[in-house]
DNA sequence: AAGCGGGTTGCATTTATTGCAACGCGGCGT
DNA sequence: ACGCCGCGTTGCAATAAATGCAACCCGCTT
């Protein structure tokens, strides 16, 4: 009953505790629940819930129970971008450093891959920025991790009905083909593409998670094939980590 | 980017105001751009911010910006409908393919319709776009569908006795002329809307059904009159389709 | 009818917020 | 070096909130 009876000084302190409040229960509360969860008077309860139903931020169902509302989704939504944008830099730079290979972020863009972050690596050779540039979504290892969870129609309908734009010959010529490639991905975790978007190119991409477990961003290693080929297993496993551990990182508390 | 909003009268209100304040930048807000953003002192900024960043509601970092935190994250994980938020991207991403226009996912909040999902050729990046924010009930074609099954009575005491604020001449002026269209997209199971909210622009909307048939959201899209009015009615029975592919994707149990 | 619990509202008191001022800090141009 | 400007924080009085008690309405049970 008495719970979590904590010094709540503050009045924004007071606020997200009756948020948590109403998060923890599992059908909402009543206004006399909640004035007893917070032990105050339920004429509190009352003139506390009700801004906070107009905002949005909580919804009352026809029983009186309140719940919370669609407005923390939105904010928690932007929230995921921010720290996505915040927290990747440097966990992309460390994967640089690991495989000595430049490193990209990338996102779903319409059908094509976007990529919105970019680390360099020491290395002389190296593509030219790909950042704001698109790519194909059929042949690069980010296209495949950012379809990951797409259901196979909703992939046949993204690619359209049409045989696939080729770049090269090692590239899907048609969906059913990209989807053979998707399910191996699926099992492996993470992607491996060898000469798909251009023959001299191997990459290796895995998917960055929210919250919800939603995908929302790819982070991906590409390097020319002489000089990744051999080791592009080892890579992927290290994306794959990088990757894990930047969704970890975008919904805990504590980084580095 | 200036304070928007005026007339925030609780202290609920404020806290919100500044989330959402920091929300809408896109590299998160110092204290003085805070403080200048609700056009308040800098000592309130400062004052305000610095219990939020305690809780884990704001998350301050080296370079003294303030953007949202993981705390967030804690409460949007039990808001609202998690398997509706899961599911409707990809549907949307295929209705956008389909009907090469920008796809919204809203649902009911008052006398308002918020818009909590969009899914168009930009995803992230500049997205400035309707997520968070509301539109009239009555000249919207996703306020529409979202009163499908309201009965009559509750539709003219939610709209209010007086006369409707009128964006444009081609919206509805009384509950009555509204309560005519709102039979006519009935019948017809969605619901076409031309220059109501805006004389340039055209939206078809379908209604969201959860298990139960309760409409829990509503999916339209949106686009200048020029390029979608031809072929409104094919995007109506699209958007339709979509609409109850997606209702039936929250329904079944079976989803990887 | 009376009792009970939920929900809202009036009003005096308490408490917190507001805005002005001042201060320390770091960069930048003369 | 200096002064200047902008940022961030803190004291303090006036202001505007939230708080708790009470009363009230409503539906329901006893």
């Amino acid at each position: 009953m008495h719970g979590m009876s904590e010094g709540a000084r503050s009045t924004a302190a007071r606020l997200l505790a009756a948020l948590e409040a109403i998060s923890n229960s599992r059908d909402g509360l009543t206004v006399a629940e909640f004035a007893r969860a917070l032990g105050r008077d339920k004429s509190i309860a009352s003139r506390q819930l009700r801004p906070l139903v107009d905002l949005g931020v909580l919804e009352r169902g026809p029983d009186g129970r309140h719940r919370l509302g669609w407005r923390l989704f939105t904010l928690a939504a932007r929230a995921g971008d921010q720290r996505l944008l915040l927290l990747a830099p440097p966990v992309m730079r460390r994967l640089s450093d690991l495989s000595g290979e430049r490193v990209h972020l990338s996102v779903l863009h319409g059908r094509e891959v976007l990529t919105i972050l970019s680390e360099s690596s020491r290395q002389m050779i190296e593509a030219v920025d790909w950042v704001g540039r698109t790519a194909p979504v059929h042949c690069t290892s980010s296209g495949r991790v950012l379809l990951f969870d797409h259901r196979d129609d909703d992939v046949r309908c993204l690619l359209g009905d049409e045989r696939l734009a080729v770049r090269s010959s090692a590239a899907p010529a048609t969906a059913e083909d990209f989807l053979r490639r998707l399910c191996e991905a699926r099992k492996l975790g993470y992607a491996l593409v060898d000469g798909e978007f251009d023959v001299d190119l191997v990459a290796a991409a895995a998917p960055v998670r929210d919250f919800s477990g939603r995908i929302v961003a790819s982070i991906n290693v590409s390097a020319p094939a002489y000089r990744l080929k051999e080791r592009l297993w080892h890579t992927g496993r290290q994306v794959a980590s990088a990757a894990a551990h930047l969704s970890k990182a975008i919904s805990s508390q504590a980084d580095h």
